[in-house]
DNA sequence: TGTCATGTGTATTAACTAGTACACACTTTG
DNA sequence: CAAAGTGTGTACTAGTTAATACACATGACA
């Protein structure tokens, strides 16, 4: 469906021909999941892990977490968390930057990075 | 627990003073929910309503959706979907704005909606 | 006084989430 | 060859989500 399962197994696969620590099996003990499990997510025989599960395979794979939770089809809870705190004024400022091109957000990121308000 | 429930519960007896429309099962008819499950949600006596149901209590009491899905600690979907099609940016731009303060937001916002960039 | 509306207690539920457990067949590798 | 490691099929599950259905006691009201 998504493409999170063959996104993670071809990158998972691409890291194992250089060390065979990434088979599918060693992978999953070392972030503490069952091997069928992560078989049948790689092939999205279900639906993508919960969001901690996520985050220690974006580790393990090298990935950024919010970049392989998107393809989960999930929001970070930590980026949830600061939006519900001032709900009124982070709605409107992502809805006004829904149509945004790249180099307007870049922007505004180095904007507020800089201090410069 | 939350004062999700509180918070509803308030709303609507006020709205309920001026205008009998507003009792507790009129209210929950007019969104589609049993009467019951809405004297639990103000009692807290079960967890907030799921996003759909939250949305159409919000605009029954004229409340901002935005807001009352913070009160039931979710974040909208339509929020969601737009983080996720550029999750690093709006990560990193969210997390950049989680300490500054209410005004730089607002000045972002104001500046963004000028089309600055 | 009857009847209509109101809020609430109890019981129940279908679907979904996030997995585990084990057996199996195939493939290296020592 | 045997032992170890590999990926996968089948079966199962505890816990959560988001509700419904019905019964009941109380209060307003015509």
């Amino acid at each position: 469906m998504t493409h999170f399962g063959k996104s993670i197994r071809t990158r998972r696969e691409h890291l194992h021909l250089e060390d065979k620590r990434f088979s599918l099996r060693q992978v999953a003990m070392r972030i503490g999941i069952e091997p069928a499990y992560l078989s049948k997510i790689e092939r999205g025989e279900v639906s993508p892990p919960s969001e901690a599960t996520t985050v220690r395979l974006a580790h393990e794979l090298g990935e950024d977490p919010d970049v392989l939770l998107a393809l989960a089809g999930k929001v970070s809870g930590d980026l949830q968390n600061i939006i519900r705190k001032r709900p009124k004024l982070f709605a409107e400022l992502i809805r006004q930057l829904k149509e945004a091109p790249d180099h307007a957000l870049l922007h505004v990121v180095r904007e507020v990075r800089d201090g410069e308000w």
